[in-house]
DNA sequence: CAGTTGCCATACGCAAACGTATGGTGTAGA
DNA sequence: TCTACACCATACGTTTGCGTATGGCAACTG
């Protein structure tokens, strides 16, 4: 009801975001130029004007998917000082956002295109790449720092499937902190929970 | 060039195990009735006098996906005793078998679809009741258990992933098995490696 | 040997999706 | 106001996959 009767014009950003919306929404495959012009309010015509084809517009979509991710998990780098606390952070956003979740999800589903594999490989490198340096930055020598940081990712991977296959099998509730402050102290050595460092404070 | 000239007639089941193949290689969509014809070296006539349309196909796949997991659990529960092995045994099959992991990465993809949505959503919940039992005869609660067995099981999907979509990320030769023991000992209370054992055995 | 039945090929109609060609409209600038 | 261009609609041809209808053939059966 704001911008009233004749809506702007379309950019191609609107258009790989909508596709990023079909991704997250009915996989890779959903990725269709009029499906996606339906959902948009227009038809082909405009589609062809700011693509050559459909695998532009993908192609437009993974940058724009790519690029996210890479500022995310800087932003999580900077905000965060603890390596032990960045780690914990990461887990509870696998429960978070849900639309980061199934869009990997479903990108990866789809590795087997040529467009797709590259880029997700790239992600995969760089998240991996974050938590070893998380556990470098423990202490940890790079051999075992590796072997944390793939399966603390695998942890998060899983998560992620499980969540949205199963996700009555999850913990809810009062148990969803607990399930998290046990994946922490599992998978990190020396961490402690804003909990436990409290009633530490009281009683020690 | 055994049966040679004319080859047997088809089955149903013949139908489902290509179905289940082209899931396992391509994704759900690749089910499609004149492709899988063509790798049967037949045409679509053959096809629906067995089934009546693709869904009884995609059917008729996810029953046999389903029991034959079925039968794995049971069969892998049989040949373990020790519920600690158990489990240490589920994770290195997770490397092995690379079908039936691509199979359930691809089904899992399309949990959309109502008729795989139940079935995966199956699958899910009897694997971690698995590993809740496991961890039960272990002597732990149910509620740690549950914990315990919903970690355990997010590794083992997130390692199917991992394999697929970055596999020169796992370690492999030599730091394989140092990784699978490591996750062992991480997830596993009590758990000793046979090699660790021997060695207990000599210097103890 | 004639008829039935199991199994499959061929031919057709239909819908969805891609891409092209071309026409239309609003808006900015000369 | 007139023109040019950005942006979009419409119409068309093509491919692909689903489902149906029907014909063919080999094997069994009486």
């Amino acid at each position: 009801m704001s911008k009233s009767n004749h809506r702007r014009s379309l950019t191609a950003d609107d258009w790989a975001d909508a596709a990023l919306d079909a991704v997250a929404e009915n996989g890779v495959e959903a990725v269709a130029v009029e499906r996606i012009a339906r959902a948009l309010g227009v038809t082909k015509g405009s589609f062809y004007w700011h693509f050559a084809n459909r695998g532009a517009l993908l192609d437009a979509a993974l940058k724009r998917w790519e690029r996210q991710q890479t500022e995310d998990v800087i932003a999580r780098a900077e905000r965060e000082q603890d390596p032990r606390n960045r780690i914990h952070r990461l887990f509870r956003n696998a429960d978070g956002s849900k639309r980061a979740g199934q869009l990997y999800l479903a990108f990866a589903a789809s590795a087997n295109d040529p467009l797709v594999g590259p880029v997700i490989k790239r992600v995969n490198n760089r998240r991996i790449g974050f938590m070893m340096d998380c556990y470098s930055a423990m202490g940890l020598g790079p051999v075992e720092a590796r072997q944390r940081a793939v399966l603390a990712y695998s942890v998060y991977l899983g998560t992620l499937q499980m969540r949205r296959d199963a996700p009555e099998t999850i913990p809810a509730g009062p148990e969803f902190e607990d399930y998290m402050d046990y994946i922490s102290m599992t998978l990190i050595p020396g961490f402690v929970t804003e909990r436990r460092r409290e009633n530490d404070q009281k009683t020690g």
